[in-house]
RNA sequence: GGAGUCGGCCAGACAACCGCGACGUUCAUCCGAGCGCCGAGGAAAGUCCGGGCUCCACAGGGCAAGGUGCCAGGUAACGCCUGGGCGGCGCGAGCCGACGGAAAGUGCAACAGAGAGCAGACCGCCGAUGGCCAUCGGCGCCAGGUGCCGCAAGGCACGUCGGGCGCCGCUGGAUCAGGCAAGGGUGAAACGGUGCGGUAAGAGCGCACCGCGAGUCCGGCAACGGACCGGCACGGCAAACCCCACCUGGAGCAAGACCGAAUAGGGGGACCAUGACGUGGCCCGCGUCGUCCCCGGGUUGGUCGCUUGAGCCACACGGCGACGUGUGGCCCAGAGGAAUGGUUGUCCACGACAGAACCCGGCUUAUCGGCCGACUUCUUUU
């Protein structure tokens, strides 16, 4: 379907339980300032989840920038990811990080992660 | 124009494209879609004070603990604000101050220093008074040489001289007894300060001014100020205990309320009273009568609380002011895995600190830079 550029809430990652499921049985992505958990989910499409904790940066600004730059990128791209949920999870680096760098990186995080074929995106028949 | 003080305001702008949340409205069986409109801050921060709100069997008395601390106002309240007083800083506009009581009591002061609380004399000053020593003078007393004359007693001369002792007086002293605390020195602090007089040297010993005072009068609601009077004692520390005055019940929106679902009214044990529990420091008082403990099972979804409020903006009136009263107008985030943004372009003074989480009033801390008003001061010109 086409590629609406939108985010609506249907496309987050809401409950507490989502996270939980996440925890097991997901194939993990990482690069220097961002890392990602992956599973396929039910069908709909990509959902997103965001992890910024205070260990990245102790000023709420900072924390608010890197999940509006990831919410941003994922809309653009949530039609090239599937029926997957996706957690992002920032390092402490990406504060210090500037927006064109966390927009590069995570277009690259998006490539990855579509690169994924449906037997991967599961993660537990990993070899 | 330069330097500065106080108060207020702003917090890159504009455009395009793509997004997010609330509300209203239209369409739609539902998912949702279109349109309109709104969408972080002056500190949203630290959580340091004060309230509202909610629950705790509702809040009474006493003790303890904590807080505040010049006075008077303002306020819902405050540790905030305004005005005033006092002290300090600045040429000034102004700024800063835990700023009640030390004669209610207890206590503290290391080191240094002679001495640290009803103190003390190291260096030093004096030595008036009473001694001592010395010089000079006066008076008195005592002892004595040589020569000549004389038998001797004795006389005369040198000589109204010299010596010794005592008393009195003058002057002097690296002096003793003693006097002093001015100056030096120690200290955070040394038992009022400065000056003049005074004195042997000194000293509130006297005087003037300042300071001080359980005094009197006057001004002020008061803090306090002024005048007069008094005398120089009554040191400092209360962010030491303490005293005085005033204030404070506890917990916090994960407060708390409702709806729905599900399971159970389970098993075991302790106590039947001068008992247990409720008051989250304690006691009294008050209230409740079955209460408490252990084991096992179930649930951790939705709605409300949640933004109209000690609200904001004008104008008028009262007040020095903080602020109050009245009238009119406005609606100004409400999320909750958590919205309020991203990218690009143009411009310039090249953009700081930083993100609401129940809500207000303050304080404090962070902050690139800019604008406005009032005032001070310096310089130039007229």
């Amino acid at each position: 379907m086409i590629a609406s550029a939108r985010h609506p809430r249907a496309a987050r990652l809401l409950t507490p339980r989502d996270f939980a499921a996440l925890k097991s049985g997901s194939r993990r992505l990482s690069g220097p300032h961002l890392s990602a958990q992956v599973k396929a989910n039910a069908g709909g499409g990509a959902r997103l989840g965001l992890a910024v904790s205070r260990r990245v940066s102790k000023l709420a600004v900072q924390r608010n920038r890197i999940k509006r730059i990831t919410r941003d990128s994922f809309r653009r791209h949530r039609h090239l990811l599937g029926a997957r949920d996706i957690l992002i999870i920032a390092n402490p680096p990406a504060a210090a990080a500037d927006n064109a760098r966390l927009h590069a990186e995570l277009q690259q995080l998006w490539q990855r992660i579509a690169a994924l074929n449906a037997g991967e995106a599961t993660g537990t028949m990993r070899g």
